[in-house]
DNA sequence: CTCATAAAGTCATCAGATGACTTTATGAGT
DNA sequence: ACTCATAAAGTCATCTGATGACTTTATGAG
């Protein structure tokens, strides 16, 4: 597909035997061969070859018996998506958020009670806007409210993986660089309740696209310079 | 949990790093000793050093950035969401799968060259319509362009949600009901290439609503009946 | 003070060697 | 012919040392 990342030759040794095994070149208690022919056939030094053997195993892929041999466990390993896509690039995953926001905002606006709206009201409410002081608190108040918001749409499956992406974003942007993304105002986040009550999933939609789309161009600016 | 079966140094230091992590001895971002130091904290040599790290960073712990040093990425279970989501019900995975290809579509239609769409038009006509015969090996045909749409996106944080949603989806099938699920038929197909054509995300997003739409409906009264 | 360059620090990879454990081959004893 | 202890071969586990690639920091000229 794109290999436009940067790939080490353990990364390449983990694909190449994990496609041999999702491949099914070999079936589940087949026997690999041994550490030197698969440095040989990889062309890479043994190391390298237990480097990838030895993640393979602690993602269920593999098996190793010491004095016996490497033997496959399973052909598949349902942890591997959240698991790359945890290393996406920022500006994937927000991208991946953004698309839960929207949709799950249609959910809500075609789905909402008055207790659903009044609770997102108290909920910005109590968010507030950001004046100095625990920044941490404000975070967490803003992303509560956020969280909140694709809750009502009632749908547990885009709840966890929005917590996922949620999570993951926080530790890449704590990682890798400081908070120069632009955090919408008062007056964006309110724009969204009221577009979730009108009840219109296409208001709710424009509503949220409106509320992201500064955000995103900010990251494409730090992406290009 | 963990076996009692001491043998195995890689193991243990895996444990002593990942203990001292989630124990927030280190924080998000905090960079860990180097290799040689580790090496000797924990009494191992450095390639066993290098075989536990390896399985931090694939398990979304650790990070390592050549010629600069090794740091944490998260000190959360990142497989917590994965397990939460794939208990949610068949309707609310659909969904959620629903959206990514929504907000894919629009996306890839942005972003589309003339070998993308030449490259959707020969999967759909490699999938063709399913005329009895071997069964799974259509499904996957017609997986295959599914993913294909979002690939073109260049997102890789949805494509790997995708991939989760798509293997879950086909477990629950699998293990709950038949497939009284509509297959949309081949011209629904290609009206979402012909919308991502157009390199109108509008038209891109109808395109896959209008697609979706019956299969919904479809799952809704499935629940309700 | 700026900026190109050198130096140091760190991960990536390789090669070779030894030890531990398992499997298989061997052969004496019955 | 069979059994079974033992040797031999095969394989993973681990260590040591070295070289290359990449990043960060220190240096010094201008």
């Amino acid at each position: 597909m794109q290999a436009l990342s940067k790939t080490n030759l353990a990364d390449e040794a983990i694909e190449a035997i994990r496609s041999d095994i999702v491949g099914k070149r070999w079936a589940v208690g087949d026997k690999l061969p041994n550490e030197a022919s698969l440095s040989a056939t990889l062309s890479v030094s043994r190391g390298t070859v237990r480097e990838a053997v030895r993640v393979l195993v602690s993602q269920g892929y593999l098996e190793t018996r010491q004095g016996s041999g490497t033997y496959v466990r399973s052909t598949s390993d349902a942890s591997r998506p959240l698991t790359m896509a945890r290393r996406a690039s920022l500006r994937d995953q927000f991208e991946a958020r953004c698309a839960l926001d929207v949709e799950a905002a249609r959910l809500t606006a075609m789905r909402k009670t008055p207790e659903t709206i009044a609770e997102l009201r108290w909920l910005l409410n109590e968010r507030g806007s950001y004046a100095g002081g625990d920044e941490t608190a404000f975070i967490e108040r803003d992303l509560a409210f956020h969280r909140a918001v694709i809750a009502a749409s009632g749908n547990r499956a885009m709840i966890e993986i929005y917590a996922f992406f949620s999570a993951s974003i926080a530790d890449t942007i704590a990682a890798t660089l400081g908070k120069d993304i632009p955090e919408p105002d008062m007056q964006a986040h309110a724009d969204i309740v009221d577009a979730i009550d009108t009840g219109d999933p296409d208001q709710a939609d424009a509503a949220v696209r409106r509320f992201m789309a500064p955000v995103l161009a900010a990251l494409d600016r730090m992406i290009l310079s």
